[in-house]
DNA sequence: CGTCTATTTGAGTTAGCTCAACCGTCGTGG
DNA sequence: CCACGACGGTTGAGCTAACTCAAATAGACG
C-alpha cells in the first residue's frame, strides 16, 4: 500500500534518477526516462531539478508522520513538477506510467534561473495557472461531497486526456483507487461505492479496472456541481 | 452573511480601487487605502492589479453557484493578492480590516511585468512559496479532523502575528467564525464547538471573540497533527 | 492452478452536519 | 435612556454522509 510504504522502500531518488539519465542536451536541460513506479524524488531532497512531463503520468504527494496522505497532483505531459520556494523539495514525486521528462538544472540556490529569464517567464506563468488549479482543487476539498468530487475528478481527466470515439469519451485511469482517494480527500471504498453508483446510473462505464468511458458527460458535469 | 451576499451589495470594486488610491510613486506601483468590509477585486474583473498587503488583514475567496464558498486565503502584510494566469481575477478579494496596499499596475495582455526583471524574480519567489503553502492546506483539507484543522489554523496565526507576554501568546482574529468554516471546510457550529472543546481543555483563551490566547502552544501543537 | 494484491460489497459506527433555540453585543430610534 | 431588532456566536438534539472493519471477488502473474 502507497499510504504507508516507508521512503526507504524505494531507492534513493537521486539514484535513480542519474540512472536513467540520458544526456539530451549539453546545456541547461536534459531528456531523463523513469519507468512506472519509480520515483523522482522525495520530500527533503535538494531540488536540484524542475521536471518538465513530456510523457506518461507522475503523482506528487505529501505525508504526515502517522501515514495519512494527501496526493497534490497529477501531472501529465506539459506539466511541471518540483517546483521550489526554497532549496529542498517539499512533496514526494513518483511516476505512475513510464514517463519521459526534460530536466531543468537549477542554481542550488536560488529559485529561478540564471540567463534564463524567458523559462523564468515561464515559470512564473505556469506557477500562477498552478495555483490558480489550487484554488479549484480547495473548492473540491472543503465543500463537495464524495460524487461531487468523483464526478469533478472524472470529468478534469475527460477534459483533458479523453479519446473521443462516436458518442463516448474514453481514457485511462493511471493511478489507483488509493491514489484517488487520497487525492480527492476520501476513502478508497468510498471511491469504489462512487463508481459504482456512477456505473449504475449509466454515466460511466469501467471495461477495465482503470479505463473509464464516460457515456454521459453532460449528466456527469451536472454531477460535479451539485449532489 | 457573507456566503450569501450578491457581488452588487457592494460597489464595483475598479470604483473602490479608484476610490482609495493615494498616487504614491508615478511609476508601476503606488499605495491604496481600502477600509474594512470593502473589496479590492471579483471574481471575473480584469486583473490590472498585483496587490502588495502593506498593512491590514484581507480575505481571498471562491463561490458556487448554489452559495456555498471555500475561503482560499487570508492575507497579511508581505502577501500578495490578485496574482492570475491570465487576464482576469478568479477569486474575490476583500479587506477584513483597513487595509494599506501597494498596487502594482500590470500589462493587461501578460502575466509579467515588462521591464521589472526584479519584481517578477520576486513574483516567482512568492508565487512558489504559494504554492507549498497552499499544499499544506490541501492536507489539512483533506487530511485532517476538525480539531486539528482548528488547531493548526491557530498556530498558523500565533507563529504569524502572535505577540508574546510573559508566558501567553495572543493574536487577533480579523475573520469572522464563518470565515474560518469556510477556510477549513467545516461549518460554524464545528468551529465554535472546537474552540469551546480548546477552551475547556485550557489549552486556549477568548478574552473577546475575536481574540485568542494560547496558553498551551505545545499541546496545541500536539492536537494539529493528531485528533 | 495457486497466490498476491487491488477492488468491490456489506454492516455497523461516528464525526461533523442540519435545524433550532438561545445568548450577548451593538446600533437605532422612540 | 431604554426598548428593540439585527447579527454573530454558542449550545443542544437528532441525522446522515462518509468512515471503519470485515469479508468476498476479481484480475494479474508466476
Amino acid at each position: 500500500m502507497y499510504v504507508t510504504s516507508p521512503v526507504s522502500f524505494f531507492e534513493n531518488s537521486q539514484a535513480v534518477c542519474a540512472r536513467f539519465i540520458n544526456e539530451g542536451n549539453a546545456g541547461h536541460s536534459h531528456i531523463s526516462h523513469v519507468p512506472t513506479g519509480h520515483r523522482l524524488f522525495c520530500d527533503g531532497d535538494d531540488a536540484n531539478y524542475i521536471y518538465e512531463i513530456m510523457e506518461g503520468v507522475v503523482r506528487t504527494s505529501k505525508l504526515l508522520s502517522d501515514g495519512r496522505r494527501q496526493v497534490l497532483s497529477f501531472g501529465y505531459p506539459g506539466d511541471i513538477a518540483g517546483l521550489s520556494h526554497d532549496h529542498f523539495y517539499h512533496s514526494d514525486c513518483e511516476a505512475l506510467s513510464s514517463v519521459t521528462l526534460r530536466l531543468h538544472h537549477k542554481n542550488a540556490f536560488n529559485v529561478s534561473f540564471e540567463n534564463e529569464p524567458d523559462f523564468n517567464n515561464e515559470l512564473l506563468k505556469y506557477a500562477a495557472a498552478e495555483v490558480n488549479n489550487m484554488q479549484e482543487h480547495f473548492i473540491m476539498l472543503g465543500r463537495k461531497s464524495a460524487t461531487e468530487k468523483v464526478a469533478s475528478f472524472l470529468i478534469t481527466l475527460m477534459d483533458r486526456v479523453g479519446q473521443k470515439d462516436e458518442c463516448n469519451t474514453c481514457f485511462e485511469l493511471p493511478m489507483c483507487r488509493s491514489d484517488i482517494a487520497d487525492f480527492l480527500g476520501l476513502t478508497i471504498e468510498t471511491i469504489s461505492r462512487t463508481l459504482t453508483k456512477l456505473r449504475a446510473e449509466g454515466v460511466i462505464e469501467l471495461p477495465k479496472k482503470q479505463q473509464v468511458l464516460v457515456c454521459k458527460p453532460s449528466a456527469l458535469r451536472a454531477m460535479a456541481e451539485r449532489n
